[in-house]
DNA sequence: CACCATTATTTAGTGCACTAACTGTTAGTG
DNA sequence: CACTAACAGTTAGTGCACTAAATAATGGTG
C-alpha cells in the first residue's frame, strides 16, 4: 500500500476532481445545447446519433457498449428518437430478443448539419486543440482506471 | 478567425471530448456511490455537504454560486438533506427572501466519516496524485472557458 | 422434449439538471 | 407612500442515470 498525500483539507470543494468533472461535463454539454436544439436533439441523443452514424443497423446491446450506457437508459431515449423520426426500432427475426435500431433517411441526412458542430464547440471553448487532445487522453485513463475490476 | 483542424471524421464517437467527459464524470461518481451510500448521501448531496463543512450557516444563493448549481436543483436537494437530519432550513429574519441553511450536529459529525473518502477514491482510481492535479487544472480551464461571456 | 439458466430489453421508482413560470420580499422611484 | 423592478426561492414539466424487478426469447442439459 503506497501512501497517498492529498495535502491539507482533502475535503475542500474546489480541490475535488469529481466536482470539477461534474461541472466541466455540464458546462461543455451546455455549449452543445443551442447547437443541438435546432435538430431537436439533447446531448445524450446526439451521442446516440454519433454511434449510429458510425454503424447503422445495430442492436441496443451493441449501442449500450459503444455508449457505455445502461439499457434502461437507452430504451426510452431510442423511443424518443424514433418518435421524432430519426431511427426505426424492430426485432431481429433470427433472435427476437434483440432490438435492431436503424437510421431513417432523415437520421442519416442529419449528419450533414452535425458536421459543423465539433468546430463550433472548439471555437467557443477557445482552447487549443492540442490541450483538448491531452484532456481526452487523461480522461481516457480515468475511464480505464474506473473500468478496472479492482485487481489486487 | 484561426483555422481549427480536427483531423478526419470529427464526429467519431471515441474522439469526442464531450463523450469522454460524460463517461469519466459518471464513472468517478460511481466510485463514490458505495462509499457514500452508508451515509445515505448521493454524490450531489455530498458536494452540498462539502460546501457546508466549509461554511455553515449560508444562504441558498451562496450555495448555488459555490456549487455552480441552479436554485431549482438545490431546493429539493436541501429538503431531502433536511429530511434525513443533516441540515436545517429557515428564513433570514432580516431578509425573509433568503433561506438560511445550517448543518445540524449530525451533519457536522458526518465530516469525520467523510474524511477518508478522498483517499479511498484516489486509491481505487490507482492514478498518481500529480496526474489528478493536472486533470483538475485542465478541467478548471475548461470551466473557465465555458464561463466566459463569449468575448469577441 | 421439458426445464432452467442466460440473454436482451422494458418498466417502475428515485434523484438530479434544465427551463419557464410563479410566489413572496425588498428596494428604488416618483 | 404607492408602484414597480429586482431578487430569492419554489414549483412544474421534460429528460437522463441508476437500481431492481419483470417480461420474453434462446440455448443448453438431462
Amino acid at each position: 500500500m503506497r501512501q497517498i498525500d492529498l495535502g491539507e483539507d482533502p475535503l475542500k470543494l474546489d480541490r475535488q476532481v469529481c466536482f470539477a468533472l461534474s461541472i466541466a461535463s455540464r458546462s461543455v454539454i451546455a455549449l452543445y445545447r443551442p447547437l443541438l436544439e435546432p435538430m431537436g436533439l439533447t446531448h445524450p441523443q446526439y451521442l446516440v446519433m454519433l454511434a449510429l452514424w458510425e454503424s447503422s443497423p445495430r442492436s441496443v446491446r451493441d449501442l449500450c457498449q459503444a455508449l457505455r450506457a445502461e439499457p434502461a437508459t437507452l430504451s426510452p431515449m431510442l423511443k424518443r428518437l424514433e418518435a421524432i423520426g430519426y431511427l426505426t426500432r424492430r426485432r431481429n427475426r433470427s433472435d427476437e430478443r434483440e432490438l435492431v435500431v436503424e437510421l431513417t433517411a432523415a437520421g442519416r441526412a442529419l449528419r450533414q448539419d452535425a458536421e459543423k458542430i465539433p468546430y463550433r464547440v472548439v471555437e467557443e471553448l477557445g482552447m487549443e486543440v492540442a490541450e483538448l487532445q491531452e484532456l481526452h487522453a487523461v480522461l481516457s485513463r480515468v475511464i480505464a482506471a474506473t473500468a478496472k475490476p479492482a485487481v489486487e
